[in-house]
DNA sequence: CTAATCTTT
DNA sequence: CGGGAAAGATTAG
């Protein structure tokens, strides 16, 4: 039927004792570094709120935006102040809003809207990423709820606990001093375990090479210079600096660029991204496109491929459908256009996730000695709870396990380029580093 | 550019 | 007062 119960059968039905497994499993949580970082973030919101006060002559209700509206607009009519700009606004009733717009501009000519502004967005730091998870939480751990069927792409997503979405928060602490707070680091191994993470490098430029067979793009991965980046060379090109210069930034950077112009990101928004003119931007999709040239070719005949069936298909099978292929509307049609390449990739991308976490859960369930626990998974990342005895033994099996998926034969799958797994190991999510291969180590 | 979740308005 | 939609933040590629 369609080619959907192999897919079905070796990938999902499998796939939902792993997600079982990692549902049951708890992730410990660092409860007293949460409980600081909650109460920090809550003396920074009592001075805001005071400051707001101050400025306002007069105690309200900062969270209130009725309240908010009262003094900016009634009592102190700042909107009085503002009349060349374009009046901010007010749709459903007659009401001026205190959205974040209305404060940018409202911020010359006050103390209070800047006020208000940094309170929101520590309120909602606050609130997302401390007490969300606090909230979570059940004695001193967090489970996240996995969801299987939930996306498009045929991606996992997570909820509750935002596992995926955690990163680093900055905000000015008392003068000149600025906050940083790590959210990842928060959560920790058990006593005597380390966590160990595998992630699956470029995979989607990889995939793009191996689905668009374009030379370069090929030449890149399938040559042995598996020291190098190949974003981080991008970026060193781009910026005329020695690779050892590159910055994690600008490799960010590099990454966003290279994966807008693949997915068709229009010159306005690139020239965006880049800080450089719209012409700027367009000469540069032009020129890039124009070395990877099978890049174009390979969208192209997606394009025509969903236009002529409906959907499209992943390595492995599984399938989008997009009625909008063919739709009159440009901007609709586009769309579904866009969503039909980044399919083919990304989805193919989440097949090959997916049969990584069968297989290592499969290998440590058959295995005697190995302990390692699969935690979570971040889209591309796996992450491990390993016995620290067991770090080493583990990493070598997991490395050599998802590289192999390179080749498989249940799904007729041979990808033309090598996959290429990076390791990285700590005592708590926030402060991993790379492991490097004991062999290239010792020799 | 695509995919997602979560909070605010 | 609450539900829902849209906007705007983040993450991943």
């Amino acid at each position: 039927m369609q080619g959907l119960w192999q897919l079905f059968y070796n990938m999902e039905l499998g796939l939902m004792t792993v997600l079982a497994a990692m549902e049951n499993h708890r992730i410990h949580v660092d409860k007293d570094a949460l409980k600081r970082t909650s109460d920090l973030l809550g003396t920074k919101l009592k001075q805001l709120e005071q400051e707001a006060h101050k400025a306002a002559g007069q105690q309200f209700l900062v969270t209130s935006s009725n309240q908010l509206r009262l003094v900016l607009f009634e009592k102190l009519r700042l909107q009085e102040l503002c009349e060349n700009k374009k009046l901010p606004k007010t749709v459903l009733k007659q009401h001026h809003s205190t959205s974040e717009v209305v404060l940018m501009q409202l911020q010359d000519l006050h103390p209070l809207p800047k006020i208000i502004l940094e309170y929101r967005q520590v309120h909602k730091i606050k609130s997302t990423y401390v007490d969300g998870i606090m909230s979570c939480m059940k004695k001193s751990y967090i489970s996240s709820t996995w969801n299987q069927t939930g996306t498009v792409s045929g991606r996992l997503s997570a909820k509750h606990p935002v596992i995926m979405h955690l990163r680093s928060l900055h905000f000015s602490g008392k003068e000149p001093e600025v906050v940083t707070i790590h959210p990842r680091s928060m959560f920790i191994p058990a006593e005597g375990w380390t966590f160990l993470a595998a992630d699956f490098s470029q995979v989607e430029l990889r995939l793009l090479a191996h689905l668009s067979l374009d030379p370069e793009l090929l030449k890149l991965f399938q040559e042995p210079k598996t020291t190098a980046d190949v974003f981080s060379m991008l970026a060193s090109q781009w910026k005329g600096i020695p690779e050892t210069e590159v910055k994690h930034a600008d490799r960010e950077q590099a990454k966003r660029i290279v994966y807008s112009v693949v997915y068709g990101a229009g010159k306005e928004r690139l020239s965006e991204i880049l800080g450089i003119t719209a012409d700027q931007a367009s000469q540069f999709v032009e020129s890039f496109l124009q070395k990877y040239k099978q890049v174009r070719a390979f969208t192209q005949k997606t394009i025509q491929q969903c236009q002529k069936q409906g959907y499209v298909v992943s390595i492995m099978g599984r399938r989008r459908p997009l009625p909008h292929i063919g739709a009159q509307d440009y901007t609709i049609r586009t769309q579904a256009e866009r969503q039909a390449v980044n399919f083919v990739v990304q989805g193919s991308a989440a097949d090959l996730c997916k049969i990584a976490m069968i297989r290592i859960f499969t290998l440590l369930a058959s295995s005697s000695t190995l302990t390692a626990r699969l935690i979570a998974q971040i889209h591309d990342e796996l992450l491990f709870e390993v016995e620290d005895s067991q770090v080493e033994e583990f990493a070598a099996v997991l490395k050599s396990t998802m590289e192999s998926l390179q080749h498989v034969e249940a799904l007729g799958v041979h990808l033309k380029v090598p996959l290429k797994v990076t390791l990285s190991t700590g005592k708590s999510w926030g402060s991993m580093t790379e492991l490097l291969d004991s062999r290239s180590c010792s020799h």
